[in-house]
RNA sequence: CGGGGCGUGGCGCAGCCUGGUAGCGCACUCGCUUUGGGAGCGAGAGGUCGUCGGUUCAAAUCCGACCGCCCCGACCA
């Protein structure tokens, strides 16, 4: 796997520098927080939009909170501020003296949102309210890893009330689900196990945390979004309350759901190979790249024409002039930017009518008509994501081993998942697993379904390596 | 915080053991030839060798202190 697993020590040296221009992102000046590069930032906005449309599509709105806050608010919730406060960064200082009291910089909004539903909710009518945020929080987490786990990093976070557990329940499970799993199954074409977290593995101050766990290309596990459930208990700290029909005050249910920079990680991970990238068609900045070959006058003009119609039928098209530039080194360049087809046009494929379609996934290559170039280009798209996807689920399948004990599990991790009876795991085992640096990844029923929560009996474990 | 390792042109490194006036690859600049898978040749620019102190005629190299970074573990979207 390229650039974030690998670096650049697996390439011949003549590699290294062009992997160092095609690096996607850096650390920042603060240890941990990092630098976006505008191709992985272009990647980031597609990932942002197809979440965004889902998430107003199941009904919340998005808003936007401070990025201090007072400390005494987080100590509201105690479950919540013991499970952060070891990575919180605290402002003690402004405008040139000491504060009375320090702000903390948000590591997620659950108390701002807190804050704010109590104040906008009044009447059973005002609820459900689901709300959204994007923003950037920190957690100064002890051990950064770029994409994955850097001390800051953009996000999306949403926070509901709802009037009934059941509603509430039902909510975050439909963000789980046609937000999350969509995105990542339709759009990133990663297949994900959908589950719940055990009780140790679980956010702090939820009842149930409902995940998505993507294998990587090594086996290991990736928590790629999560969504919380959670219960009245972020409603009694902040009273957040409704007058219900009978004119009594009932307590609201919250949930709260986040994915972020991290996909762009998980992405890199679960579909990169050794020449770089492979980007899923609807996540590329640019799905379908124009080469000229050559400079040449009827290149250019096919060239031209191609673009323009690529563009009316809905993609994003880019075309690579720099014909100053060796083709080998143009070819590489967008090779490792995952771009998924290109279109190389060069006088000796005109001779023939035809232009070479070239695909990233799975690196073939074949000589189109011109005027069927357009139409091809579009199939190509279309397969190249579910060849991504295909590719991905079938190392899912193989790499997912049933096991009956402990050990096993821990062979298992070795190289992918294991799948093991609850009832054989439990508390006990998952501390064993913890040991040999194996968790349990989500809780799943028999027969691979959600769970209602991690006390369900005759649960299945699935267990892995994490990153 | 525990265990490893590393600081030398923009990037990646060699040189250090055995002190002697700093070198390689890539990138960059100019010229010519090239251009259908990371081009060739020639010329050139660029470095207080992490910092401070010590030993010495002489320190990238030896000694001491400090600073910073990376990897492995504990925390986690």
């Amino acid at each position: 796997m390229p650039v974030l697993v690998s670096q650049a020590d697996d390439f011949p040296g003549w590699y290294q520098d062009v992997i160092a221009k095609a690096e996607l992102a850096e650390s920042g000046p603060v240890r941990g927080t990092m630098v976006i590069r505008p191709w992985a930032y272009a990647i980031w906005e597609l990932v942002q939009a197809e979440i965004d449309r889902r998430i107003k599509a199941a009904g919340a709105e998005n808003v936007y909170f401070p990025l201090l806050i007072p400390e005494g608010h987080l100590r509201r919730e105690a479950e919540h501020i013991e499970g952060f406060s070891p990575e919180l960064a605290v402002v003690t200082h402004a405008g040139g003296r000491e504060l009375g009291e320090a702000a903390v910089i948000r590591p997620t909004s659950e108390t701002v949102f807190g804050e704010y539903l109590a104040r906008w909710i009044q009447s059973y009518r005002d609820l459900p309210l689901c709300l959204n945020q994007w923003a950037n929080v920190v957690r100064w987490e002890l051990r950064p890893r770029l994409f994955l786990r850097t001390s800051e990093f953009l996000w999306q976070e949403g926070h509901t009330a709802h009037a009934t557990e059941a509603d509430a329940a039902a909510y975050a499970r439909r963000i789980h689900a046609d937000v999350y799993g969509s995105v990542l199954r339709d759009v990133l074409a990663i297949p994900v196990i959908a589950g719940v977290k055990t009780e140790t593995e679980r956010f702090a101050g939820a009842t149930t945390t409902l995940t998505c766990e993507g294998m990587m290309r090594d086996g290991k596990a990736l928590q790629l979004a999560t969504s919380h459930e959670l219960g009245q208990n972020f409603a009694r700290a902040f009273e957040i309350a409704y007058t219900d029909e009978q004119g009594t005050s009932q307590l609201c249910w919250t949930t709260s759901w986040g994915s972020s920079t991290r996909l762009i990680g998980g992405l890199i991970m679960a579909h990169g190979d050794d020449a770089g990238l492979r980007l899923p068609p609807g996540v590329a900045p640019v799905q379908v790249l124009i080469v000229l070959v050559k400079d040449d006058p009827q290149v250019r003009e096919v060239a031209g024409r191609l673009e323009r119609e690529l563009a009316e039928a809905g993609l994003r098209v880019r075309t690579d002039r720099r014909t100053d530039l060796g083709l080998g080194r143009r070819l590489t360049d967008w090779e490792l930017k995952g771009v998924p087809v290109r279109l190389e046009i060069g006088p000796r494929d005109l001779a023939e009518g035809t232009v070479s379609l070239a695909r990233r996934d799975n690196k073939s290559r074949e000589q189109v008509k011109v005027d069927g170039a357009v139409a091809a280009a579009a199939e190509a798209l279309r397969s190249a994501h579910d060849a991504l996807l295909g590719e991905a689920n079938a190392q899912l399948r193989t790499r997912m081993v049933e096991v009956s004990d402990i050990a096993a599990a821990i062979e298992a991790a070795r190289t992918g998942f294991a799948r093991i009876p609850w009832a054989a795991c439990g508390p006990e085992g998952e501390q064993e697993l913890g040991r040999a640096g194996v968790s349990v990844r989500c809780l799943l029923t028999p027969e691979g379904s959600v769970p209602a929560d991690a006390a369900q009996g005759d649960l299945e474990a699935v267990v892995a390596r994490a990153y």
